[in-house]
DNA sequence: GTTATGACGGCAT
DNA sequence: TATGCCGCCATAA
């Protein structure tokens, strides 16, 4: 940790985040002591390398806020996580209700995990 | 050294 | 309920 002391914590809380789930920028910050503003500056400086799972970062209310840079990107994020198993609401939007992390899904929804 | 900006979040109006 | 504004941390110009 010399000068991307921040990115490697980024980066690591991030890289921690299993499969199917996901987790809001703000939770992120408060796991590496950054502000929300801080991650998503980190999340826009991933290396193009597949090294970090970014898509499994979204906004606090499950909305892929990554549209704002690039909406290709977004369609991109949509897909990897579909592949993964998460589950899309129909606005869009992630549903942070059963993956994100730290969040037990509703039994009623019987969800496959693989 | 100061100002502006950003893949955000929460509170206030 | 919907929109807007300010605040937070760090970087770039």
């Amino acid at each position: 940790m010399d000068d991307r002391q921040y990115f490697e914590a980024i980066f690591a809380v991030v890289r921690a985040i299993p499969p199917g789930r996901v987790m809001s920028y703000g939770q992120v910050g408060r796991e590496t002591g950054c502000a929300a503003r801080t991650v998503g500056w980190a999340m826009a400086n991933v290396p193009g390398d597949d090294s970090v799972p970014w898509q499994r970062v979204v906004g606090a209310d499950g909305y892929l806020r990554i549209g704002r840079r690039s909406v290709a990107l977004q369609d991109v994020q949509r897909k990897l996580l579909e592949r993964e198993g998460v589950t899309f609401l129909e606005n869009g939007c992630v549903d942070m209700a059963r993956h994100q992390v730290g969040n037990e899904p509703p039994p009623t929804l019987e969800l496959a995990f693989e």
